[in-house]
DNA sequence: AATAATCGTGGGTGTGGACCCACTATAGGG
DNA sequence: CCCTATAGTGGGTCCACACCCACGATTATT
């Protein structure tokens, strides 16, 4: 095992950094995988998150909040509208907004989505035990609100 | 600040692996940044790095350790031999192959930019005390050698 | 020798992400 | 009213990443 051809050089598994950017990595890869086989994609679950976290948004307004472009945000609510997970409705005071509201399918539809994410972070996860797992949890989330977290 | 319109939904902050993910996003992202202001990308510091950890390899066998495609480390090793972190030279039992032997040049290249790392690292890792990054850090360690390490 | 296998390499492809511009419809200010 | 600003949207661009194929050079096999 020292002469492992497939091993990573050590110096630069010393630098978090890089593990962080390693692990997130196949953390992502993984989670898109599984959504990919329900035609969706991260942002999609953002997406139903946001709506159901904190109630209808403009398209612009979740736009914002997720840091999506509008346009791209756009192109997302046609498929989640199609696929009958949420309503666009003219706001009838400003008729230039649309108005996205998460439906009872789309709801539910988190709600699997949710638990499917929860699978395949039992896999990442599957090293660590609870106590680690509530650790790693706190330690991402300090990182996470330290920078940029309104991207 | 109850009503911040840029916060994230909640219930995916829940989700440790969509923290990894989007934590290791940015982490990529600052890394990748800081290297190409020189020029280089994170596979260029990988290479680097696994040549001073475990000396020449033929292409062939980088690419396998990293993970790489060899045509793409073809291309890779060509930007570092021409400027001169690497030599390439054609090994004379197999003609077919070319042996990549870092250079003095390369060896100070890679001092520098895990300096650079490093100094992103410290700004990711702000929100964290000493012992707090030691722990993440094998917690993070755990979860590489746990699944996809060969990748 | 002749044939098969291997290394490097050039030149692709497909996908996803982020971004951006022009345009319509609508609203609001003077 | 006219002019400016804004919401949504269609249609792009650009870049990174991963992958893949074909080919020349070389080596191994028989």
């Amino acid at each position: 095992m020292e002469t492992d051809p497939t091993a990573a050089p050590p110096s630069l598994l010393e630098l978090t950094a890089y593990l962080l950017s390693r692990v997130g990595k196949t953390a992502r890869g993984r989670l898109a995988e599984r959504l990919a086989a329900d035609g969706l994609r991260l942002f999609h679950l953002a997406m139903l998150a946001a709506l159901a976290d904190f109630g209808p948004h403009t398209q612009r307004d979740l736009a914002r909040r997720l840091g999506l472009d509008p346009s791209d945000l756009a192109k997302a609510a046609d498929q989640l509208a199609a696929a009958g997970h949420l309503d666009r409705t003219r706001d009838p005071a400003d008729r230039r907004r649309l108005t996205l509201t998460l439906t009872t399918a789309g709801r539910t539809r988190l709600a699997e989505l949710t638990a499917e994410a929860e699978a395949v972070q039992a896999e990442l996860l599957a090293p660590l035990d609870a106590a680690e797992r509530v650790q790693l949890h706190a330690l991402l989330l300090r990182l996470y609100g330290g920078s940029g977290n309104g991207n």
